[in-house]
DNA sequence: GGTGATTCAAACAAAACTCTTTGAGATAAA
DNA sequence: TTTATCTCAAAGAGTTTTGTTTGAATCACC
């Protein structure tokens, strides 16, 4: 089995994710690790979960390596928080390394699955680098503001 | 405060990591948040740890999505291990996509730091995409097998 | 030597997470 | 309808992680 030392999957996920890669069914791994279809269904969602927090975790780290950063707080249109993007750059003199249509399409694309209606339906944290370049992370939800209910299908 | 949602990254380490990138020395952020500068480095500290194990866990998760996986137990050459590469190419149909010169540098510069005299000091987990690209996870220390005491600088 | 910044180990309580079982549903195909 | 596959929530016991304190150590620099 391959090791998963200072990695955040146990050996249990491990053992599913690999016995599922390679093809087999949630009940084929139940039976060939001794125990249920539905327990392996919940080590399996404990596993993807794992693999979805460490990918956030870089990104934010990403975005709070940035020399300047800010917060847009949920609710906020797209066309504000372009503009709030290159008033920053301009407050610490750093030239966006994007154009307005450029900059729209970069930022819509992390952020589609968040937004509704030309607004953004939860915080998010934008870091502009040395060089212009801009870092996105969507934060927590704030249902209270932007009106949605995040659990509905 | 950044976000932390669904990240593996505590408010409090977030909270640290902050105000070091903004140049804060750890006394300075001790001060700010109320707590001792020895408590600081602690913090900051598994906050360093938990972005190595975040990293680490995409690293594993890329290369047991390989089509084939196959484990190098530590101590094996360098050169022994780039033929394994190949046979086990050979036996699944793929072609791999470096000649070994290529696949020498490639695997050598994930690995150099766990290596000692042409030879690995932990296991490897190695997966071959369909298309012939090759993945490395650098696994756990085995120093019976390397001979290597790890701890020492 | 002294000083500022940082690191480390040990210990502890509180919090978070893991795997598991049980029992119930959802979905889609035969 | 039956079957196969998968999902979900709640609850429990066990394990791991977290933040913290204390005291000591390291390192670079004046």
């Amino acid at each position: 089995m391959a090791a998963v030392d200072s990695t955040i999957l146990t050996e249990r996920q491990v053992e599913v994710l690999e016995l599922r890669e390679q093809g087999y069914t949630q009940q084929e791994v139940a039976e060939k690790i001794g125990t249920t279809d539905s327990n392996v269904s919940a080590v399996e969602r404990a596993a993807t979960k794992n693999v979805e927090k460490a990918k956030r975790t870089l990104r934010l780290v990403d975005t709070l390596s940035a020399s300047v950063t800010f917060e847009v707080p949920a609710g906020t249109h797209f066309g504000d928080m372009i503009e709030m993007v290159y008033s920053h750059g301009d407050t610490c003199d750093i030239k966006i390394a994007y154009c307005r249509p450029e900059l729209y399409s970069y930022l819509y694309e992390p952020l589609e699955k968040y937004s509704a209606g030309n607004k953004i339906r939860r915080n998010v944290e934008i870091g502009l680098t040395h060089d212009g370049d801009v870092r996105v992370f969507p934060g927590e939800v704030n249902d209270a503001i932007s009106g949605f209910d995040e659990t509905r299908q």
